[in-house]
DNA sequence: ATTCAATCTCCCGATTTTTCGGGACTGGTT
DNA sequence: AACCAGTCCCGAAAAATCGGGAGATTGAAT
């Protein structure tokens, strides 16, 4: 089996999705998976969030059409969650034989339906190069007898969640590089003769701005004048070119320059 | 050395922060390095975040009366990335030789002065159980010859990497519990991401507000008079609960309801 | 020791822009 | 009928912008 090291490096060197979703498939078959996905769990309300895997066609159109993303109890726990765990751990409401069964009840007797007997998921929040802030699901799916997933996870279980981390985080950079490209949002400013530097204070103003603060405002919390802060102002949105203190600030983001 | 199961079934039957700093210095002396600390990173502006570490008092001390946490490249590093990387390999804007030095080449210096040759930093993305998105940033702190310690990284940066996490997790969950007891239960709130919705219009003077254009250039752009603008702009403030334009703007760039 | 450049600090006055509280009319949808 | 999105207006107060100027401090280079 390969160690924990190569697969990383074997899944840092992916550039694009499809050879992504191919190098993991051969890793978690090597652990006795059948097959992944990883979607965006971040947003409930999201009808058909973002999604690489390899789960059968018919598995995924299920999913989507019955609305499971609203109801998965899995996906539900890894939004609160940063430690990987199995279906098994995860607290269904009982069926009572009575009533309606819930959407979380549904989604794991569909899941057993397709086949799958288990399933692994690992959570994932990260941030992007702007700071906003993301989550994932990512789940293995297991088809062979439980007691064997038992047996695997007891061994295996740090090296899934380390892989899988990797991996989620690869998959983010290759789509949100496709994203800029597209946009051609941030070229030009890679040289570094014409790299923006702020000054500390012109960076505390802009942050301070960011953050909803006047001009009078950022001078108390700052304890320096409101002339002073102008001034750091002008010669920041001077430096990045922009036009107002809003533009300035949202510049000053998308550089990278401040963090809110 | 112990291997990486082994560390983290010792650090999850912690039950103390202080047995948990213990059991942590213990493993990372294993491997080479002097001490350790795991801080808040969330946001920029506070003053003095949650600490954990054993790093020297002396040390901890100076970066707090310097106000190293506002200006650390390595902690703003960590606000925008998932990857642990190194002290070395982070970009501090280079000193050009004139004038003064900017706060992030000052942490650096100092943090050699005390004798910190080398550091292993490792970002954590987390939520709580109430759905909070919170980040943290540890360090790894080296005195030994730099040499000695690009060789260790090369072959255990995945095993730190995934100590850290379980670590951080566990400080979380037992920081939390304390603090359950101690306050009794917060109420979750609604999630921001889901809770607002801009109509089409307030988004367009929102996108060409984060463009820089005034209220007049917008209501030329959009063929529509600047009292219309101005009232788009105004719901599109009150719906985000920002204090003015620039913060508007800026919620509305981290909420995703608008691309720039 | 001197010079130099960058940074940080502060002030003035005039103009432009934003912000805030109202209100009012239209055209769809539910 | 009630509601929402979109459109438009008024007036006054608050804030930001612009273009100057100017002294203090600091760290590096000659």
């Amino acid at each position: 089996m390969m160690k924990v090291d190569e697969a990383v490096g074997a899944i840092e060197t992916c550039s694009s999705t499809e050879e992504l979703k191919n190098t993991l498939q051969g890793i978690i078959e090597d652990y006795g998976f059948s097959s992944f996905n990883m979607l965006d769990a971040g947003n409930p309300h999201v009808d058909v969030p973002f999604y690489i895997g390899t789960t059968p066609e018919n598995w995924v159109s299920t999913y989507i059409s019955n609305g499971f993303v609203h109801v998965d109890p899995c996906v539900a726990r890894v939004r609160r969650s940063n430690t990987p765990f199995s279906w098994g751990d995860v607290d269904v409401p009982k069926y009572e034989g009575t009533g309606r069964k819930s959407g979380a009840w549904k989604t794991m007797e569909a899941a057993q339906d397709h086949g799958f007997r288990e399933g692994f998921v690992v959570p994932f929040h990260y941030t992007d190069p702007l700071g906003r802030v993301y989550s994932s699901s990512s789940a293995f799916y297991w088809t062979d007898p439980v007691k064997k997933y038992r047996f695997l996870l007891s061994r295996k279980r740090y090296d899934l969640h380390l892989i899988m981390i990797y991996w989620a985080q690869r998959a983010i950079d290759i789509v949100a590089e496709q994203h800029r490209n597209r946009q051609g949002i941030l070229e030009a400013q890679q040289d570094p003769r014409t790299a923006i530097t702020l000054t500390d204070r012109e960076r505390d103003v802009l942050s301070w701005a960011a953050r909803g603060k006047t001009v009078a405002d950022t001078a108390g919390i700052l304890f320096i004048s409101e002339s002073t802060v102008e001034t750091h102002l002008r010669h920041a949105i001077a430096k990045l070119g922009a036009s107002n203190k809003t533009h300035g600030v949202v510049k000053a983001i998308y550089l990278g320059l401040i963090d809110v």
